[in-house]
DNA sequence: GATATGGCACTGACTGGTCAGTGCCGTTTC
DNA sequence: GAAACGGCACTGACCAGTCAGTGCCATATC
């Protein structure tokens, strides 16, 4: 019986600030929806900005184990950028409401309280470099173009990635299914249209 | 003396709305900004929501006007194609903050109550079927590529330009200027590599 | 084994303050 | 003179954060 309190709450956080707007959920709902009391919120967290901050910040942590840890070393760059991007879009499909949540956020980022926003711009960074240490790759190998910093393109690849599941409610695939973005984006990047990710499918150019 | 009370107020509330978020700006703050009494703005605005909302979608209007008017039509699509980029960078760079407020509202769309939700909904619509007739000339052209829908290519340009200004502080064309961009997005989308947007820059692929 | 003790996790009623929205009145504008 | 307005006082609701108190358990003491 003893369950831990911290991710009792983070989840009950997660689910409702995820859910509506910061200023319409209210610590009571949050602490109903949780099963705890109001004062052990005060033991975990500083407060409802941390708490939600918290919440916020823990998606990237995800995603970016998902980066890390999902693609073999020794398959071919295409391949290792196809499964990274699904991974990628897996997330912001499987965990649409915090990623929306995280991109809310990312736009309002620059106008956080100062050690706040330090803190989500080193999480930001840290993912997009993670992003880029897999481009870079490609452009060591000779697949991608040199003219554009692995960062800019892993910023670029993060945003085309990103624009696939805003503005949309249904199954995101519809519209855009991530091996036509991995496409778009890898001919747009390629050398001289050499690089080809998914040979066997017609959507092909 | 001072005549349009409306935009007094809208222009208070942007200035406000767009530094700090929403629960941290009271309708006083706004009114003292404004120069105006309270009972004004509820002459003008439902109340602080639909405040909030009309100056969110602004910038939807302003966005499209300047798509609308500003590509002649009689220029290659190519060039109309990279005008209108710059067109819509510039206003994502001029009106950074709005453009923020926006974007996040954008991620946010999704749990809005339901009238103003479709409202979101509609402007957004616009936005992207205005890029996409744009495109949509160029498939017909035979320059842009026919398997992704114009629709679903406007979406992913949006996205890709919008992703430039999100997550950095400075002048946006540091790390990825415009021009780079949509040489991006065309090698991506353009058929077998023919189109060039800005030839004489020493950037291209 | 029984009882006392200290400390820790937890609770929820309470507080102090904020703020959206309203109503009124004297003033300005046309 | 009527409509629009600024300023102000008010209120009813809401809510983040606090803190005194409760229960639990491990260890100490007899």
């Amino acid at each position: 019986m003893k369950r831990d309190r911290r991710a009792q709450i983070m989840h009950a956080a997660e689910k409702l600030f995820t859910s509506r707007q910061y200023h319409e959920i209210s610590l009571d709902d949050i602490i109903h929806e949780a099963g705890v009391g109001k004062g052990t919120v005060y033991r975990y967290f500083k407060g409802k900005d941390d708490l939600f901050f918290q919440t916020a910040t823990s998606g990237f942590e995800e995603l970016q184990s998902l980066i890390a840890t999902g693609v073999p070393g020794h398959l071919p760059f295409t391949e290792q950028l196809a499964i990274t991007c699904r991974h990628i879009s897996g997330f912001l499909t499987r965990r649409r409401q915090l990623s929306r949540m995280m991109q809310s956020e990312d736009a309002r980022m620059h106008w956080l309280k100062g050690e706040l926003r330090a803190a989500w711009h080193a999480r930001r960074h840290e993912l997009v470099e993670a992003i880029a240490e897999i481009l870079r790759k490609g452009v060591e190998e000779g697949q991608l173009r040199r003219d554009v910093p692995p960062e800019a393109l892993a910023t670029y690849l993060f945003g085309v990635l990103r624009a696939r599941t805003s503005g949309c409610d249904g199954p995101v695939d519809e519209a855009l299914p991530v091996e036509c973005v991995v496409d778009l984006f890898i001919h747009g990047a390629a050398e001289s249209g050499l690089v080809r990710v998914i040979p066997e499918t017609g959507e092909g150019r």
